[in-house]
DNA sequence: GCAAGACATGGCGAAATGGCCAATCCGCCA
DNA sequence: TGGCGGATTGGCCATTTCGCCATGTCTTGC
């Protein structure tokens, strides 16, 4: 295979990676309704502040969310418009994958 | 969070996590426009034979693809039809990504 | 200045992932 | 029935991921 091609699917990959984290999906969802700063995140996520700093970072890293600071607090905001394609693939294959179990069954 | 709502998030990002890696998302890409089997995926992604099976494994579980025996041969195929739409939002992620990088260095 | 709150970062142990080799399974055919 | 090629599975090790604690940075208000 090229190094091109590689490289390109390796990138695809971090980003997809980015988002493959239940944690994660749940902050995307959340920022695609409204932006929303760490302590608030924190407290729908349930997990430690540190934690979801690092979360956020790491989809900040890859370009699906954006930053605004505004004095001490940083608003998070999903960056891209596509989210919804990607999340509507996830719940078609789910839901398909949920008819098979059934199918399987009888 | 609700317990129902975090297994919901944790099944998602099962899916998210199946096609977060450079091979899978290569072989996805290729099963996408016809199906072969794992010796001839194993060429396309150039590692071991054993390790493309693992992966196909894994895609096969959360029912991205699907397998038909025929004879001593496992012929793998995309199992949903929405895959473009994932691919596409990852590529509109890529391409903002990059511009942003662009727009940075100015 | 400094104390407090909001985030980010470093570090560390536990767990998951990825890759190869080796062994096994399975359908086919001599 | 024995052997062979294709595919899956088990085992093992290196690497990565994850989550918390502790610490550092930055802003605000006293």
């Amino acid at each position: 295979m090229k190094e091109k091609t590689r490289k390109q699917y390796e990138a695809r990959a971090k980003i997809a990676k980015a988002m493959a984290h239940p944690s994660r999906l749940l902050m995307l969802d959340l920022l695609q309704k409204q932006e929303m700063c760490v302590s608030e995140l924190t407290e729908e996520v349930e997990a430690d502040q540190s934690t979801v700093s690092k979360h956020l970072a790491i989809l900040k890293d890859v370009g699906l969310v954006d930053v605004r600071k505004e004095g001490a607090l940083s608003y998070y905001r999903v960056a891209c418009g596509c989210l919804s394609g990607f999340f509507s693939c996830i719940e078609s294959v789910l839901q398909s994958d949920v008819k098979d179990r059934q199918a399987t069954l009888k």
